[in-house]
DNA sequence: AGATTCGCCTAG
DNA sequence: TAAGCTAGGCGAATCT
């Protein structure tokens, strides 16, 4: 039966068919906005790559024996002329080369290689599956209609019959339609191209699955697992305990009834996905059992045919990330690092950390280095522990909207949502270049591949600063500003004059002198797509507007997340272009992109210091100046019944004025400088990206940009303390703000402070070998050298989790001996004593980096260290 | 003691 | 052998 619904594509991959004619059929994995999962098979879509005579252009019958040959080729299945295509030689005559199988592009009869050897290859490295959605202008949000091949329980209704829910039925269908056989999603359909079609972005109910495994320390044996289902907000929990072999197939079994989109869990990357991998070989080796029983997750059926591509089994190349056909895998560990940036990173920290008043979240129950006797003692608690470890997941990736936020990055970088959430920044901007070259008939040159190692271009402009206080200073910065750049100047490797001509009209760089054709000539790909980005993100914010104002939450939600993902989309831009390997690159785009952008700043810089202005401080895109306004005016915003309030209101409608005016002035055509904040006060101690601000507008609080207080290895006690002096400094109570330090660092020395406010932690690389141990010595010159490196050796030692990547915590013991002595942090974990900390390195340290402030005001490092005011009167 | 190197992390 | 970029601060170890 026919049937149409809206749906959104989570990943895809493709079949190869056998005999002729030659059939390739792509899989599309999709959850549909109604709730159930469908595998979309999809027909009609052939393999190609595009070739062109080498060189500067020729006519095109100047290939007619070089075509005839070719042809001749048993893989060269078709071969048609395209016409011209733009390259940098020139516009030349090109022509489409059909082959029978996507992998014969790369591998088998490898026809890459061998077209190489006479012709100009393009078009030759996109995956079949993101060919359709390149080809037929897609995105992840499609309607889809097509004949119904099998329909599960959870299909809708109208969709089920004698035929479609008849599993032999329904495998010779599918056989027939082009797939592997009955896959395990609730609906198989099969379609032709004209049955797929864009459709506007909605927010797609996927399914997650979490996990997590308890293992013994001794054999590395999986003890017990627990799995937690999320449809749609409704959980349903389930425990797995018993001989490994079955608690290995309980899991397989949730993961292929219950079909989820997203498999998650805490550290599953590092930890869960590569034990059960292991144990899945260990087990299949040893008693026959079929691997696939054990960890078939792939969304593929369960045949002899599917285990030897092994795509029912999840896989990764060397240490990267999962790949599991038809699923995400997306690391509820990653995604708290990434959004969080949490000081530590363990389960209960991060729970802490986002649940600070429930209490049920982070309890500590079970000693996990400890796990074998836990287990023997108290199986009961080590499950519910293992069951909260898959609760808490699903609870971070909710809290952080990690799904929607890849939703929304796959729908306007019109790609799947696997893409958007494992794949690269160049892959995002592939799926747009890739699509507007072909229909602007530019040829897709292939990446650049191989070790490239070239000098590096010069980056943004950073001002010197000068140590101290300013009152009343305007921030302004430029809007996208690289963006901005490349759209007013025209950038792209396909506007690159490479031949040395000269014309009036071109964009000219301003110091190395590149050049590139004018807008009014030949718009390139790139500007074309960011100017696109900017009105699209406008569109979207004013979107948001009005569905707040409209009262309506769901629709506003989704625009916030389109705009944020158009954000990120559009500053991914200039990385990618300035990279050495991207496909559409040149080393001249990078460099002219950070060249206009310093002309740019410092040009207004000089301008604004001929005023008579004082730049205080520019990084890249922003400008820091003083406000020309009364030198008495307070600095501290007075209460409402002083009188000097209105001198301190006087001041800041003084400086906001100066910075529209600032703003007004400088803002060109295609470069707009944005007045972002007024500040009463800023502070540096003379170091660049190390600054503070008192903002006074558009809200009042404090700026902190760069100093300890920022840094996720700072120590608590260090980034409290400055976070306190800063407010005082800020306050102009700098003679307090030193009493206060001295204080703390009495406190440290007389070992009166909380170990946990000490903990440094920071991230220690490492390869994971295939036994399950960390090697170091790969990734560092000096391992031993490294405290961290240290600190994870002794948690190892200890049996406690470590994972390549993670960030170790630790107390330092003794800095006298050199190397420094360290302790791993265990007492969020296992409840382990805190370790006795090195008072002198610790008010030392903080010294040091309180000092480099206070030094600014005449107080240095030595006279904080020398103890409090008291102590130093009876010191005289 | 000062310079150099490695490595983390941040600003933009 | 997969892949966004550069500028910059600073701590620890190691060198001279």
């Amino acid at each position: 039966m026919q049937w149409e619904e809206e749906m959104c594509i989570v990943s895809g991959s493709y079949q190869s068919g056998e005999g002729r004619p030659h059939r390739t059929t792509v899989e599309l994995w999709c959850r549909a906005r109604s709730g159930h999962s469908v595998t979309l098979l999809v027909n009609g879509l052939r393999p190609y790559v595009v070739i062109a005579l080498p060189g500067k252009p020729r006519p095109a019958s100047e290939a007619d024996s070089a075509l005839d040959y070719l042809r001749s080729m048993d893989w060269a299945v078709d071969v048609t002329p395209i016409g011209d295509k733009w390259t940098p030689d020139g516009e030349k005559p090109h022509w489409k080369v059909e082959v029978p199988q996507p992998w014969m592009i790369t591998n088998g009869p490898n026809i890459r290689k061998k077209l190489k050897e006479s012709w100009e290859v393009s078009s030759a490295d996109i995956l079949f599956e993101r060919r359709l959605l390149l080809d037929y202008d897609l995105g992840p949000h499609i309607s889809a209609c097509g004949e119904v091949l099998w329909a599960g329980e959870r299909a809708p209704v109208e969709t089920r019959d004698d035929d479609t829910g008849d599993r032999t039925t329904a495998a010779g269908l599918i056989a027939e339609a082009g797939g592997s056989g009955l896959y395990p999603t609730d609906m198989v359909v099969s379609c032709t191209l004209e049955g797929l079609a864009k459709v506007e972005p909605f927010r797609t109910p996927f399914v997650s699955f979490s996990f997590d495994l308890e293992t013994s320390i001794q054999s590395n044996r999986i003890l017990c697992a627990a799995a937690v289902i999320d449809r749609g907000g409704e959980r349903s929990e389930h425990t797995f305990r018993g001989e490994e072999g079955d608690i290995m197939e309980g899991l397989t079994g949730i993961v292929r009834s219950e079909d989820p989109d997203i498999i998650t869990g805490y550290n599953i990357d590092n930890f869960a996905l590569p034990r059960m991998e292991e144990r899945a070989d260990i087990l299949a080796g040893r008693s026959k059992m079929e691997a696939t029983a054990l960890f078939g997750w792939g969304r593929v059926p369960m045949l002899q045919s599917e285990a030897k591509p092994r795509r029912l089994l999840p896989s990764r190349r060397q240490n990267r990330v999962w790949n599991i056909a038809g699923r995400i895998p997306l690391d509820a560990w990653w995604q708290a690092r990434q959004t969080l940036k949490p000081q530590r990173e363990s389960l209960s920290y991060v729970s802490k950390l986002l649940w600070p008043e429930d209490e049920d979240k982070h309890k500590l129950d079970i000693d996990a280095s400890q796990m074998d006797r836990e287990w023997a003692e108290r199986p009961d608690e080590v499950l519910e522990y293992c069951v909260r470890d898959t609760i808490l997941p699903l609870d971070i990736l909710e809290r952080l909207q990690s799904v929607a936020r890849k939703e929304a990055l796959a729908s306007v970088s019109l790609t799947t949502v696997e893409t958007a959430s494992t794949g690269t920044t160049s892959q995002w901007i592939d799926s747009l270049v890739i699509r507007l070259a072909d229909r602007r008939d530019v040829a897709v040159p292939t990446t650049i591949s191989g070790p490239r190692r070239r000098d590096q271009i010069t980056g943004g402009y950073v001002h010197e600063v000068d140590a101290g206080i300013s009152p009343w200073v305007v921030v302004l910065d430029f809007k996208s500003m690289y963006p901005s750049i490349m759209i007013a100047n025209n950038i792209c490797s396909t506007t690159l004059i490479r031949d040395g001509a000269t014309n009036d009209s071109h964009s000219v760089s301003p110091t190395t002198q590149t050049r590139y054709l004018s807008k009014d000539e030949w718009t390139g790909l790139v500007p074309q797509l960011l100017e696109q980005l900017m009105q699209s993100r406008d569109k979207h914010k004013a979107a948001l507007v009005e569905a707040r104002a409209s009262g309506d939450e769901a629709e506003a939600f989704l625009q916030d997340q389109l705009q944020y993902a158009v954000k990120i989309l559009m500053n991914s831009f200039y990385g990618v272009f300035a990279s050495s390997f991207y496909r559409f690159t040149h080393p001249d785009l990078g460099a002219s992109i950070t060249e206009w952008a310093r002309h740019n700043i410092r040009g207004i810089i000089s301008q604004v210091e001929n005023d008579g202005h004082e730049v205080v401080y520019s990084d890249t895109d922003s400008i820091f100046v003083r406000a020309p306004v009364d030198k008495q005016a307070p600095i501290n915003r007075p209460d409402e019944d002083e009188e000097s309030l209105g001198e301190w209101e006087r001041a800041k409608g003084e400086t906001l004025q100066f910075g529209e005016r600032l703003a007004e002035r400088f803002t060109r055509e295609g470069a707009e400088l944005e007045f972002e904040t007024a500040l009463s006060a800023f502070f540096s101690h003379g170091a660049k990206k190390r600054y503070v601000g008192r903002v006074v507008w558009p809200r009042e609080e404090m700026l902190i940009r760069g100093y300890e207080v920022r840094r996720t290895d700072s120590f608590a006690l260090l980034t409290s303390t400055m976070t306190e002096m800063f407010e005082m400094i800020l306050a102009g109570e700098e003679w307090a703000a030193v009493e206060m330090t001295k204080a703390v660092i009495d406190d440290v020395k007389g070992r009166k402070v909380d170990a946990a406010d000490l903990v440094i932690s920071r991230s220690c690389k490492g390869t994971l070998k295939r036994n399950g141990t960390v090697d170091f010595s790969k990734v560092y010159t000096n391992p031993d050298g490294l405290p961290y490196v240290r600190a994870a050796k002794e948690r190892i030692r200890r049996g406690l989790p470590f994972t390549p990547g993670m960030k170790v915590g630790y107390i330092v013991i003794d800095a006298k001996s050199s190397p420094m002595i360290v302790e791993p942090w265990l007492v969020d974990e296992i409840g382990a004593d805190p370790p006795k900390y090195d008072p002198n390195y610790y008010a030392r340290r903080l010294a040091k980096s309180l000092g480099r402030i206070t030094e600014a005001f005449g107080w240095s490092e030595t006279e904080l260290m020398s103890g409090s005011r008291q102590q130093s009167i009876f010191d005289f």
